[in-house]
DNA sequence: AAATATTTGCAACTTAGTTGCATTTAGCAG
DNA sequence: CTGCTAAATGCAACTAAGTTGCAAATATTT
C-alpha cells in the first residue's frame, strides 16, 4: 500500500477531527481509489474483511459528509452514492454523466458550469451539482434500442 | 375543477398516447396543482380516495417518466421526486434549490445554467440538471447554527 | 494505567420500491 | 351498444436501502 496515500487519509482525518479508526482508513482509501462515487454496497463488497457491519459505513461516510470530506452524488440509481470531495470547488462539485442504456457513470473533473444566476434576493448558494445524462461513446450514435 | 386543467390533461395523456384513466388523470392533476417535485408518498397522500395501491402510482409515474410528461429531480431525501416536464427544456431541467437547514424545496423556473461544454468526443447529452443547496431567505444569512 | 468519550457491532426495524399474478377497464371492431 | 382484447390496476408478498437503541470495544486524555 503506497504510503502517499497512507499519508494522505491520516492527513484528511486530523484536518476533519476525527479519530484515526480502521473502518474509517479503510473507506477513505476505497474512495480514494476508485475516483468515483460508491454506494455503501460498493464500499463494503470491497471491505468485508474490515468491516462486518453496514451500519458502520454509514455512519462514517455520514462523518464523512459533515466534515465536507465527502460529497452525496446524485444518481439515477436508488442508493446514495458517496464519492471524496477533493476534485470538487468550494461552491461546486464536478458533473456527473450518466449512460442512459449502460448505465456507466462518468465523473466529469475539470468540467464546470457556470454557477447558476439571477436568484432571489436572500438565497445563499453553497454547493451547485450537475447531472448529465445521455450516451456514452460506447452506446452513443450507433446503433438503435 | 378547472376545465382548462382537464383538458390540459387529457391533451397531455392523449399526445403521450397513454389511456385515459382514473389514476393517470388524478396523479397529472396533483403534479399540475403541486407545480414542484413531489414523492410517491406525497401523491397517495392526496390520492387515497382515487388510488387504494402505491403500486398503481409507480407504475404510472414510471410510464409518465417513459413518455417524457414527467421528470425525476434529484433531492437530498431518500424518496425519488417526481415532477412535471413541462418547465423543463428540451435538453435541461429548471434547477432545483433545497435548503439544507429547513429543507425547503424551491423550483428555479426560468433561470438555467449554460449547458456543459468540453465534453471528450462521443457523448451525447439528453439532459442537464442542476441542483442547489444552501440557506433560502428565511433561515439565511440571520442567526447562527 | 485508569477514566472518559467516541466509535463500532449487532439485532431489530422502518421506509421505499418491486414482482407475479389475478381482476378490471379503456378503446375499438363489428 | 355489445363483446373482445390488450393494457392498466389491485393485492400480497418481497427485496433493498437506510435507521435506531443499546451493549461492547477502542482512542485519547489524565
Amino acid at each position: 500500500m503506497k504510503s502517499e496515500t497512507r499519508l494522505r487519509i491520516e492527513n484528511l482525518l486530523m484536518t476533519a477531527n476525527l479519530r484515526r479508526t480502521g473502518p474509517r482508513v479503510a473507506i477513505l482509501q476505497i474512495l480514494l481509489e476508485a475516483g468515483k462515487p460508491l454506494t455503501q454496497g460498493q464500499i463494503a463488497a470491497n471491505l468485508a474483511a474490515v468491516i462486518p457491519n453496514k451500519v458502520t459505513i454509514y455512519r462514517t461516510l455520514e462523518s464523512f459528509c459533515k466534515a465536507g470530506l465527502v460529497h452525496k452524488a446524485f444518481m439515477h440509481k436508488r442508493a446514495w452514492h458517496f464519492e471524496l470531495a477533493d476534485k470538487c470547488t468550494e461552491s461546486q462539485c464536478h458533473p456527473h454523466f450518466t449512460c442512459k442504456r449502460c448505465g456507466v457513470i462518468r465523473c466529469l473533473v475539470g468540467l464546470s458550469v457556470s454557477i447558476v444566476e439571477g436568484l432571489k434576493k436572500g438565497f445563499v448558494i453553497h454547493r451547485q451539482q450537475v447531472r448529465l445524462e445521455g450516451l456514452c461513446p460506447r452506446c452513443g450514435g450507433k446503433k438503435g434500442r
